[in-house]
DNA sequence: ATCAGATATTTTGTTAACAATCCTGTCAAC
DNA sequence: GTTGACAGGATTGTTAACAAAATATCTGAT
């Protein structure tokens, strides 16, 4: 079908998609895991898929690179960035700086309804991770840190959670143990605990357990995704 | 004159400038505040300035506001942003969290080639301070915030920083006293003993006494620079 | 059959022309 | 004299053609 029909259709696809929507899908995409490190984002890709001109793609690539989600290679194209180990311990030492605060921040500042979104958001994490939606519930742990930044009310922290948050999900796909998830539900939980108990230090100091635990449970010894190192791939014989 | 009369003096004019550099450069500019908010950056003017097509332009623009140090506004033109309270009491809540950590960390990581660096770096700071060099004073009391973030060896919170401290500028011009300095460099200093007795704990605490006091400093309930509020401004006397 | 080199195709990067919007100065009407 | 509309100029936004680079394909020789 044309997407050009009647004047009036168009407003459901949503008269053209500006970049900032474009990379905001892009990050979705990264965080759900459905664009693994490595992929490659061509622009008559993207322009198809988004139904926008080239400008808009590039510019588009051109923020997420600055964000380091992809990869920009000069003459070669738009990579799904591929974190090294290095860049894998920065990501977490930043967000080891930010989120204690963060949560603390947030813990002083929230709303009833806040605490009712979170309430409400830790439900339908529980249930994704019952029904084994693997996608589902990837996108709902990221959401928790997000939206305890959204509720510190602190917009530059947001948009670098924004960014950790997205960067950190590329992390795990290359370098978490297949059978760990993002996050444990049970630590948002204990979270939320903190929250109803307006306890701050709790809160922050939960957080900064959290995170050491997921950090802990990567292999930054090893590198799966990316570009394979076929020097220690053949190297020596098969190990499983 | 035209830029290419031989084409050898090409090479000193660096083959072309990459977005990168265009990109650090009016970071600098905004840094000593050569560049002050609400100042139009028009992409023919810029074009010339730095001698590239407008693509280039276009590009360092985009990056520029992604990082909220230019306001781009829709077929109105790219602007030196100009920080309202709110932002400049988030700034400075982000700043907060993430200095004293990087102190910390710094002071762990110096190597002596750090500790010879930073001493040289004070005494550049009191010199320009001495001589009366504003912009070089300003310049260096950045500096040497983004010199610890570099020590910390964290090129996630590195980025961050020089956000912040730009940004940082923008907000001292608009809101700052106008006899207050960016920095005293007597914290700084204190800061400097705290590296060489290696107390980590000592760092992490000046920072944050050191960026609550430039915060203190500033004005947050009167508007300065940037989009003059007209009504405000003849609605009564001039109380001076 | 495998590999090297050359050619063709695809993809990215750049430039330039075109279109649309905004600002400014002028002129007419009230 | 002030207000409003209008036109000219300037600036930004977009598109499309072009140039350059990289990848893929094909041929031919060992």
């Amino acid at each position: 079908m044309t997407a050009v029909t009647h004047p009036i259709e168009d407003a459901s696809v949503a008269e053209e998609m500006a970049e900032e929507d474009i990379v905001e899908r892009i990050f979705d995409a990264v965080v759900e895991q459905r664009l693994p490190p490595g992929t490659k984002l061509s622009e008559s890709a993207l322009c198809e898929a988004f139904g926008v001109g080239r400008m808009r793609i590039r510019r588009a690539l051109l923020l997420l690179s600055s964000r380091e989600v992809v990869d920009l290679q000069a003459n070669r194209g738009a990579f799904v960035a591929s974190p090294t180990p290095q860049q894998a311990r920065e990501v977490f030492e930043a967000r080891l700086t930010l989120e204690p605060t963060i949560a603390r921040l947030a813990v002083e500042r929230a709303t009833e309804e806040d605490l009712k979104n979170l309430t409400a958001h830790l439900v339908k994490e529980h249930a994704a991770h019952h029904e084994y939606s693997r996608q589902e519930a990837i996108r709902l742990s990221g959401q928790f840190h997000l939206l305890l930044a959204q509720i510190a009310a602190n917009s530059v922290m947001l948009r670098m959670m924004k960014e950790l948050v997205t960067r950190t999900s590329l992390i795990i796909g290359i370098f978490g143990a297949p059978s760990v998830a993002n996050c444990r539900d049970d630590d948002h939980e204990r979270i939320l605990r903190a929250f109803k108990d307006r306890d701050g230090q709790a809160a922050s100091d939960l957080m900064a357990e959290h995170l050491r635990v997921i950090e802990g449970g990567l292999e930054l010894g090893t590198k799966k995704g990316g570009a394979v190192d076929l020097v220690d791939l053949f190297a020596r014989k098969r190990r499983v």
